[in-house]
RNA sequence: GCGCCUGUAGCUCAGUUGGAUAGAGCAACGGACUUCUAAUCCGUAGGUCGGGGGUUCGAAUCCCUCCAGGCGUGCCA
């Protein structure tokens, strides 16, 4: 399926120039036109056939645009100095795309080109010593309108948590929660300068305690089994339930444990020594990191007590999903682990890794505001905000819209006194607002019996005014939209359109009346916003966010 | 010190594989309800794209340099 008008131009555009330009056509990009004068999208082709002939942009520009001219998709081209040229995109095309998107729904937006190739998105994974917080949720968000927004591809999506069961903060956790039980026995004990001091970890030794009788008598290192494993799956077991009320599921939780268990580990390191990529130094096993990516330091996998570092069992966890033959692997991490990207993709590129096949998206760090005020967000002391607390207080459509408005890359500013506003300050609901809106006429035109109606008595002819050309337009470019979005991994962009959509809608809606005496008018009408409302509903589901029908 | 990210309107940010006169939302100011939701809309104003240099037909975008903020720089994860 592919219902991109972009596409369709740059099947003509490349006919069009090999009339006159026999090789292969530079890169050339076909753009939203920034301006009305300006069409609706345009190309700058001209100008780069122009560095290869020694032609001038306008004599190529001017050969494209008496060729292009004749195609049904355009109602006018335009040659525009110096050297763009501009469409027009014609009614019968916009027509055409109005009927497809209430013919198609949300398979209007869907492409075949992932021809179901298996992708992964690990995201979250945060370890299980405590609640998620507002970071994790920024996460959850990307990570889960990547996988929705890859779907619409046809990649065949798994979402992943990677539980990092093992290691150094699971036994001070774990000892942690030890000396809480200790505390409850009455037995005068502190907790150890590294633990964990959350409240958290008191409610968990309680539950222990009520589980099992005789915590008394138990050294740490008799319990240690028992208790790691009842305070990994409480924790869990809480972090799931944040991520199910946030609208997210995973397809796989993958234990850190499992890469221990199947000799897995012992296999990525062996496939790493034939390459030579290991050596011996300081009673220490290192990976060569220097040898694969220059100017980087090498790395430690196994330490001088014998335990492996956290590195070594993500290389064979990197391994494991390659094996697992994903076309594909993302991780999403958040700024914090920025340190360690050079040496994941070095271990990548040696154990096998297409170059390419695996991207790491590392997203700025989450700033809470509170009217204009800053919230401390110490983990030290404890006193962060939670996932939790933030969907209490915001809820989830508003927490993933703010978290899915700026580009990964940018520092996010989250006003909780403004995603909570009902006000049209508030993007969120403003869009949504105009999705119920719509909601809304739909119900009373039932009342009043124009549904459903009969499609060949809508005529879309009538749809004449520059309000409803724009909103045709907009749904004309939504595949591309979708697609671009997908493909860059950026689904920010869809909250933008998402707005724009909205905005054009309530532009509309103040200057023309669906329901009216005009019969005739009023269906096609009531067909358009239909479409607009499909629009709304397959962007907010991309970004899993509801669109609701009454507000 | 070094590495990565960021610096665009009062605020929050789009735009960064070079492209036309740099955009949006909010805030500010001024307007619009015999109406299918005024939870909306319209208009006005707001800019040395952090500074400086360079590359070229063309730079917010590429290169160099400096400044500011964030994150990292573990035999932690």
């Amino acid at each position: 399926m592919n219902n991109s008008t972009k596409d369709l131009i740059r099947n003509f555009i490349k006919e069009a120039a090999g009339k006159f330009f026999p090789s292969r056509l530079p890169p050339f990009k076909i753009d939203v036109a920034k301006k009305k004068e300006w069409g609706d999208l345009s190309t700058n082709l001209p100008f780069l056939l122009a560095g290869k002939t020694g032609n001038s942009p306008e004599v190529m520009g001017k050969n494209l645009v008496s060729l292009l001219s004749k195609e049904k998709i355009f109602s006018r081209v335009d040659f525009a100095a110096p050297g763009f040229i501009n469409f027009f995109l014609s009614s019968s095309h916009l027509k055409e795309s109005l009927k497809k998107i209430i013919k198609e729904k949300d398979n209007y937006t869907r492409f075949s080109l992932g021809k179901k190739r298996p992708v992964q998105v690990e995201f979250v994974s945060a370890n299980p010593t405590g609640p998620l917080h507002v970071g994790h949720g920024r996460a959850a968000a990307l990570g889960d309108a990547i996988a929705n927004s890859l779907s619409k591809l046809d990649f065949k999506v798994e979402r992943e948590y990677y539980v990092n069961n093992v290691g150094g903060q699971i036994k001070r956790l774990v000892r942690s929660v030890w000396v809480r039980i200790r505390q409850l026995e009455g037995e005068n004990i502190n907790l150890p300068e590294d633990g964990y001091r959350g409240e958290y970890l008191i409610d968990i030794a309680k539950s222990f305690k009520e589980k099992t009788k005789d915590t008394k008598e138990s050294s740490l290192e008799d319990i240690f089994p028992s208790l790691s494993q009842f305070v990994i799956g409480k924790i869990l077991s809480e972090i799931k339930d944040d991520l199910d009320e946030f609208g997210v599921r995973y397809d796989r939780w993958f234990f850190e444990s499992e890469i221990y268990e199947n000799n897995q580990l012992s296999e990525a390191l062996s496939f790493l020594k034939e390459k030579g990529l290991i050596y011996e130094k300081n009673g220490a096993l290192w990976f060569k990191t220097s040898a694969v990516i220059e100017g980087e330091e090498d790395r430690v996998l196994k330490r001088k007590n014998g335990e492996y570092t956290y590195f070594a069992s993500d290389i064979a966890y990197h391994l494991n999903k390659l094996k697992r033959g994903f076309h594909k692997v993302i991780d999403i991490w958040g700024a914090d682990h920025i340190g360690y990207v050079p040496r994941i993709k070095a271990a990548a590129r040696a154990i096998g890794y297409p170059e390419e096949a695996l991207k790491i998206i590392i997203y700025q760090l989450v700033t809470l505001k509170r009217g204009g005020k800053r919230i401390s967000a110490s983990t030290r002391k404890g006193e962060f905000i939670s996932l939790k607390e933030l969907l209490q207080e915001v809820g989830k459509d508003a927490a993933r819209f703010f978290f899915l408005s700026r580009s990964a890359d940018s520092h996010l500013d989250f006003d909780l006194e403004l995603a909570k506003k009902q006000t049209p300050e508030n993007p969120v609901f403003y869009v949504q607002y105009a999705h119920a809106r719509i909601c809304s006429i739909l119900r009373k035109a039932k009342e009043k019996g124009f549904i459903p109606f009969p499609e060949h008595k809508v005529d879309l002819d009538l749809l004449e005014s520059p309000e409803e050309r724009d909103l045709m337009c907009l749904i004309a470019l939504l595949p591309d939209q979708v697609k671009e979005a997908s493909l860059a991994l950026e689904p920010h962009h869809l909250t933008g359109y998402a707005k724009n959509i909205a905005s054009a809608f309530h532009y509309f809606y103040t200057r023309h009346r669906v329901i009216s005496k005009n019969e005739k008018l009023t269906l096609a009408r009531l067909f358009l916003i239909e479409g607009v409302r499909i629009a709304i509903q397959d962007i907010m589901g991309i970004l899993g966010i509801s669109a609701p029908e009454k507000m």
